[in-house]
DNA sequence: GACCAGGCACATC
DNA sequence: GATGTGCATGGT
């Protein structure tokens, strides 16, 4: 893997993109809930979901684990893949209140590593539901990689394209300084700066969308 | 009317 | 182990 300052292109992003407000969320199991329905899903549609549940009230460990599936589907439907959302949803509340007694401190007592570990087994929470959930809805130091930050470390040649989701984790995890606040903005940054990128992978030829990290093409080769 | 979006599980080879 | 497919709405 090539050398990269991390942190002077965070400082590069961040000065050009403010400080993003990220993961915007009441309460730890609002987070959670936004976390399993924008899988591969606009945040649009998944505000509108959110919407949905806290008018109907249900937005709450009781609620949720009390209404029906079928009835709960019907209310994120705004966020598409209702039904495979509606059961994952329920499968974390029952490993919730199977592991936990229902309680989300609780929860997030339980040391990162086997936390993340058991999340990883509830059906529906892959490796970015659960590290989004430890670092946005538990503080937990574990760094969320998602598509943008796929597409931005990839087009700038900072790691192959073929890399799996544990190693570009760890490529970051390896540069970053471990600060859960600098976890949570870095990730948000990426995702600014991503949005700008051509959408192909790899980036098609004569792009007119060429990578770029303002001010001026850091970490551009 | 395509194409895309803050993935994941499962089938098949 | 790699590759393909279903899941579904809403914005551009």
């Amino acid at each position: 893997m090539p050398s990269v300052d991390l942190h002077e292109i965070y400082h590069a992003l961040l000065n050009h993109f403010r400080h993003r407000n990220w993961w915007p969320g009441d309460t730890p199991l609002e987070v959670i809930v936004g976390a399993i329905l924008t899988q591969n899903t606009a945040w649009k549609n998944v505000e509108k979901a959110i919407r949905r549940l806290k008018e109907a009230g249900v937005l709450s460990i009781k609620g949720l684990r009390t209404i029906p599936r079928e009835q709960l589907a019907e209310l994120i439907r705004p966020s598409g893949y209702y039904n495979q959302k509606a059961l994952k949803i329920k499968a974390f509340l029952a490993f919730l209140q199977r592991e936990y007694r229902g309680n989300l401190t609780r929860m997030f007592r339980e040391d990162t590593r086997v936390l993340r570990e058991k999340l990883l087994q509830v059906k529906g929470i892959g490796p970015e539901t659960a590290d989004s959930i430890l670092l946005y809805a538990g503080g937990h130091l574990t760094f969320v990689v998602d598509l943008y930050t796929y597409r931005v470390a990839t087009r700038h040649g900072w790691v192959p394209e073929d890399i799996d989701y544990e190693s570009l984790r760890e490529f970051f995890q390896d540069r970053i300084r471990p600060d859960v606040e600098l976890y949570n903005d870095f990730h948000a940054q990426l995702v600014a700066v991503g949005n700008q990128y051509c959408r192909k992978t790899p980036c098609c030829e004569e792009c007119p969308l060429k990578p770029f990290l303002p001010p001026e093409n850091i970490g551009w080769p």
